[in-house]
DNA sequence: TTGTAGGCGTTATCAT
DNA sequence: ATGATAACGCCTACAA
């Protein structure tokens, strides 16, 4: 199975026919008589014969083959990223394609080498910025792509996205229900003036502070570095600065660790004093944390699947469909670090329990 | 750039030379005249000439495209996935290859598709198990490949996998340093006597009982499943069953999550109750529990670097170089987990502190 | 050193 | 409904 290569020809001699004719059969590219079918398919099987996908994209100049292109260390822990790999080349291959992944910086020249090498005929972009440079870039050159995440201005772009409202909504919905109305949003937002960056956090941001105020609540926000260390200082801060403050939600899964370690360090208990939230990580995530984190968890299969099938979309009608603008919620998974306020607790630390 | 393809044909034309000469000076196949030789250059610079990988493939009958073969849902956190995929993929394009990923079940319909394609050159496997018959297949089919990770018949194999051994045994010779004595292994072994199954948890577990005689230490093991959950249940196990035990090696990170927090839980200390350590995971991920862990971390980018390497070896030699066998020990990170043992604690883990 | 020409295995057009 | 037969873009003996 190596290289004895069973070619068409061979098949057409066993069956007696014209390569053409086994060709017709094997795309259905033209009616075949149900004879000369069965003899094709017959001899397809005795010969062991499997189509070439190189030849077939020379000749059709259709390789069939999309690209998933993410940038290197965007992201620390990446809970997601495995499963969202793993379903990006399931959908791929269900669609009768194969998934090649590169890692890049997204530089023009590095983009030209891999899209301008014919292999590719698209690419479904990830960790996109608000104003992210390669879309730019592959909207220039004609390259049809799909984006899991999204620039700020999307007209006819095919994406999906989180649905970073809902999911903010829905949680701040909860820690509304439970009485909350002091909140704190932890993320990774170092600057709130650079709206062309990493586009996640400041989504989520915003929608926090939009919507918490609909819900009459008390918002304040702060970033932090992507680390545990950064969490746990961020304790500190809380206490220090927000002391009302008896709900936190974590937009980042190092700081939530190190964030209720320092709580713990302080004395404070998970949800007794603060309840805690994370946003967009995953259940296995949440589950190492001590108390077990309520966390909205990425919808990573679905934005694979989605990302893969949007850009397949555009490949076989050639434009973007209307439907190819896709959000979805990350689903709420309950831990045990949701609870009713008690408030004032936090500012006395030491008393509490 | 999309479709507007400048054949090798367009550059010999402006030119001045044949398709031939194009292809010697583009491939080094052939000496060329250094006055042609930039004649050619100018004229594919001028053109934007790049030339059509499928083409190449099909002529050469080299596609350079390998594909990464992994398993789905092997393993429930991956911490190291993400930076493994990009080493194999970046180790890929700078050998000039191409990488694709395929999750699969390893059947041998599945890996007869996929290699009778005729894309892929070889493979990269992951996830290997003792005993793996995609490993038979694979070998009896003539198919290239490389191991990350390995069987326990290595004979005539190429494979990068971590060195167990080694990662044991500084783990085991740092313990002892301490003055531990009495050690215990937490892992995901669920029956000791399949020595077929996924072989890094069996390697392990069999270098840690016999190092661990080895320096005269008193060993235990058990395996439980891989959750947070149940490393939190093997924590009451622990002070119920092993009260001597001062030190616990954990094969898993959500157990090692759950345990710490078991311990807690019970009112025991680490480190000074008991020392914890975790081996074959992320720095990133022992940073989540609290105390960090001292971590004896994957070295997920070597293994992508050296199996994608070691595979293209294979291709490019037609045979297995005997250097195609490598062994990369786990890093040790220092935490804050790892302690002198203060015996007898455990058993008493109402009167601590 | 350079050119000619026959593939590589399919697809797809144009006849029949 | 089937069959010849050019492409597809490049590689590579074989010639010159």
């Amino acid at each position: 199975m190596a290289n004895n290569a069973v070619t068409m020809r061979d098949v057409a001699r066993l069956a007696g026919v014209s390569v053409a004719t086994v060709s017709f059969v094997i795309n259905g590219s033209k009616p075949v008589s149900e004879e000369t079918r069965q003899r094709v398919e017959a001899a397809m099987a005795q010969a062991g014969y499997r189509r070439n996908v190189i030849a077939r994209a020379l000749a059709s100049r259709r390789t069939r083959v999309i690209g998933l292109l993410y940038p290197t260390g965007e992201r620390a822990v990446q809970g997601s990223a495995f499963q969202f790999f793993t379903s990006a080349a399931a959908q791929a291959q269900a669609q009768g394609y194969t998934l090649v992944v590169s890692p890049t910086v997204g530089s023009d020249a590095e983009l030209g080498e891999l899209t301008g090498a014919g292999l590719i005929e698209g690419l479904v972009v990830m960790e996109v910025w608000a104003q992210d440079p390669r879309v730019d870039f592959l909207r220039s050159n004609g390259v049809p792509f799909a984006l899991v995440g999204r620039t700020d201005d999307v007209s006819g772009l095919a994406y999906v996205d989180i649905d970073f409202d809902a999911t903010v909504a829905d949680a701040l919905a909860r820690l509304s229900a439970l009485g909350h109305r002091d909140v704190l949003l932890l993320d990774t937002v170092t600057d709130p003036d650079d709206h062309g960056g990493y586009a996640p956090p400041l989504r989520v941001r915003a929608a926090f502070e939009r919507t918490g105020q609909e819900l009459g609540m008390r918002t304040a926000a702060f970033g932090a570095a992507r680390t545990a260390d950064a969490g746990f200082a961020a304790a500190g801060r809380l206490v220090a600065q927000h002391g009302a403050v008896t709900a936190v939600l974590v937009h980042d899964e190092l700081l939530a660790a190190g964030f209720v370690a320092g709580l713990r360090a302080l004395g404070a208990h998970v949800p007794e004093d603060v309840s805690v939230g994370l946003i967009d990580s995953t259940v296995e995530i949440a589950s190492m944390i001590d108390p077990r984190l309520d966390v909205w968890a990425v919808p990573g299969e679905e934005l694979g699947r989605q990302g893969v099938s949007a850009l397949i979309d555009v490949l076989e009608r050639g434009s973007v469909a209307p439907s190819a603008q896709n959000l979805v919620a990350c689903r709420h998974v309950a831990g045990a670090s949701l609870a009713a306020p008690r408030a004032g607790m936090l500012s006395r630390p030491g008393e509490s329990h």
